[in-house]
DNA sequence: TAGATTGTTAATCGATTAACAATC
DNA sequence: TAGATTGTTAATCGATTAACAATC
């Protein structure tokens, strides 16, 4: 039923997961039609139908999408259908509020280690998670089988970080340094920099 | 210098926010080219030039742009040039590691007051922040006259806070909740969802 | 001057929206 | 059946890239 994968705009994907949220929302419920996605998620009914129509047919004219259903199908798609290994670089302030973070965990993402290069941390067990030193990574991550890295290093050490954490295994980043990592194509990155975002605002609303 | 802005592409303002963090890696030399900016930024040359077209005319033609010239006209643009009062809401894990984020203080965003509903965390100071109970908010809001707020509390309240804060004076959200906020059109506001930009990670790698 | 690089226009590319036949 | 709503095609809209005259 998911169709094999033509041209997927590289917009579709967060879309599929507000998608995906909006659905939880809606236990209970047999159908839901891409009007109410579209109420729900701001993006136009015939958006939702087009991010749907990427991947296969999954609605019944007439009568809209069964809730359940798309449910499994979007899992499948975005692959979180199995449990993924993740690793976290970087114990300060923000990565210790990561390791705690519920909505990793709920869909699957499991911290397995973190890593920190300040030995005072190597060790102790924080929300649950070793810290192991920086030193140790990659035997770590290649024994704990790690999928993705978390990387919540300053600015400063990140490419190099992050380049070591490829060369352990990793397929996959979640960067929050604020800087353009240098990876190999191979390895998918996205960036959350939420000065960025904050600047955004700080724009918006200084235009009036 | 600095142009009325015609019809600003959405995507331009986070460009503007990269350029100006890489302008900072570059104190002490005088100028730096188009070129130079595509391959710390990843962007484009020419992206790059038309980025800085929407706002007027930054360049020297045969030399390129002056570094802190342009990081001057930039701190303008994105309206960093004066400080801005902001507010937390939800003071959780996410939230405390928020409090001390150097991101936001370093551009001038202060946040000067957090809020929780906690009654526990009412009136303690966190990472040099003082907590109030939510029951204040209008009050403390409007005395210290934010401008703008984070919102990290749990989905479910997400909306009805929101709304509060709005109605308090807020002119624009940063929302960590993962939910589609509805508020009035004139306040702006800004998602990060962390578990959106995981899953797309899951996504790039499960399909190979 | 020759070489470099801007600012801008035109061409291309990609994403969103509108419209509607098909179908429940 | 009549009403609702999908899946898809065509039309529109917007953003990026290429190209180059202007200029330092």
């Amino acid at each position: 039923m998911i169709k094999e994968i033509k041209k997927i705009s590289q917009r579709v994907i967060p879309r599929m997961s507000r998608y995906y949220r909006i659905l939880y929302e809606h236990n209970g419920k047999d159908m839901i039609s891409s009007k109410e996605l579209s109420d729900f998620s701001g993006y136009t009914a015939a958006q939702v139908r087009k991010d749907f129509a990427y991947f296969g047919q999954f609605g019944c004219p007439g009568r809209g999408y069964n809730i359940e259903g798309l449910k499994g199908s979007i899992r499948k798609i975005l692959g979180l259908d199995r449990q993924w290994n993740v690793a976290l670089i970087g114990v300060g302030n923000l990565g210790i509020a990561l390791l705690g973070y519920k909505g990793f965990k709920d869909q699957g993402f499991e911290i397995t280690a973190a890593f920190d290069n300040d030995p005072e941390k190597a060790g102790r067990m924080i929300k649950n998670v070793e810290i192991f030193s920086a030193s140790k990574m990659c035997g770590v991550m290649r024994q704990k089988k790690i999928d993705m890295v978390i990387l919540t290093v300053p600015r400063e050490s990140a490419q190099a970080i992050a380049m070591e954490a490829v060369e352990c295994g990793a397929k996959a980043v979640l960067n929050f340094a604020p800087i353009n990592l240098k990876l190999p194509d191979a390895i998918k990155v996205r960036n959350i920099d939420m000065s960025i975002e904050i600047e955004n605002l700080s724009f918006l609303i200084s235009k009036g």
